[in-house]
DNA sequence: CGCCGCGTTGAGCCACGTCAACATAGGTGG
DNA sequence: CCACCTATGTTGACGTGGCTCAACGCGGCG
């Protein structure tokens, strides 16, 4: 487990803080400590509100999306983060003079758009929801492929709001129809097809 | 139908434009028209994407949330709006030299929370779904009691997920249960007990 | 009055949840 | 290196919550 390494210190220097690597499965932060807003560069982040009756999913954040905002304001992580994919993230420097407008108006709308792709993740038949769910996930390569880093089902299980046996069995479809490529319970990369047929 | 009042001459001059009330089930504004952004100072909005294929939820608004940030940014809304409780907006004037980097961080951090809740109500099971759904919808009144706007069962349906025909069943047993008082078919407001017992 | 949109309710069915058994990977200690 | 253990993923059998389809009631409106 990584060191939550955003203390005051950090938010007074953040320059001395470069990218942070988190691996898959990690958290990132958990709620209610201290620390500083970042923007994920690469990878997929999972939010969890924390009430009295456990953590419940409550967000997704994809490259370019900013978690922990809210630091900003209230110095403390409202949320849960962790990593569903290998992920790199950078400070974010929205904080203090720097502070810009547009860029914060940038990151409101993002954020909105991402609120209405977590919410169609759990409209649908299940085969379509965790399809949409690996479309996201995926990353073009220069091939014209796309890659992704395949989520512990428990996660895919949150998101989508389906059981981790009916992500499993859309999981094998995928891959009986050549959509996903790659064995199956390895954990890591698997390629989806270029071709346009395989539309994932 | 009421016209959509947002142009170019509106924003240019926000402060002719007062508070305005949307009747419920009206439409606020259509996706990819100009307008400015609002906040919501009572009653409820539905936001919809649009698609090709049709359109479908993709949020929450209720009192306190600001709706079409994304016209400070773009001039145009991105998504559809409608009213499903009676609603007064008033136009958000975060724009322009007045942007408050403090006041824009409070609404990302409400939209995330908003967020959260919204796709809270797609979770769990049907009858506790709409129980959470009025929740949200009620408004605590002078007597302790809470008052809520019956949205449309066809939005209620939208937002949890759920068929038009499971949403009615769950209302009408709040009914039986007297959690929500006041017949069923009327459209406008019924009461939730003060009581804690009636958890809601 | 007749029509239309909305809400209600019943009957039957099916997609998904539940439960369980098993497979495999990865870690840990010998 | 293997033995073992645990966490995770896979797959089958079965049950059920909510969807589908349909009929009906009611209110609003032309």
């Amino acid at each position: 487990m990584q060191a939550i390494m955003a203390t005051p210190v950090a938010v007074k220097a953040p320059s001395t803080l470069q990218l942070r690597r988190i691996a898959i499965g990690a958290r990132i932060y958990a709620a209610g400590t201290e620390g500083i807003a970042w923007r994920v560069k690469s990878g997929a982040v999972r939010l969890d509100r924390i009430t009295t009756e456990g953590s419940n999913y409550a967000g997704l954040a994809l490259r370019g999306d900013v978690i922990g905002a809210e630091t900003l304001l209230f110095g403390k992580y409202s949320f849960e983060a962790s990593a569903i994919g290998d992920c790199e993230l950078e400070p974010w420097l929205a904080a203090g003079r720097a502070l810009s407008g547009e860029s914060l108006l940038q990151t409101l709308a993002a954020a909105e758009r991402r609120a209405a792709d977590a919410l169609a993740l759990r409209a649908g038949e299940a085969f379509e929801r965790v399809r949409q769910l690996c479309l996201l996930l995926a990353q073009h390569r220069d091939d014209g492929r796309r890659e992704i880093a395949i989520p512990e089902l428990r996660d895919m299980a949150a998101i989508t709001n389906l059981t981790e046996a009916t992500v499993s069995r859309a999981m094998s479809r995928l891959r009986r129809m050549g959509i996903l490529q790659r064995q199956g319970r390895r954990r890591g990369l698997v390629l989806a097809g270029a071709d346009p047929a395989f539309a994932l």
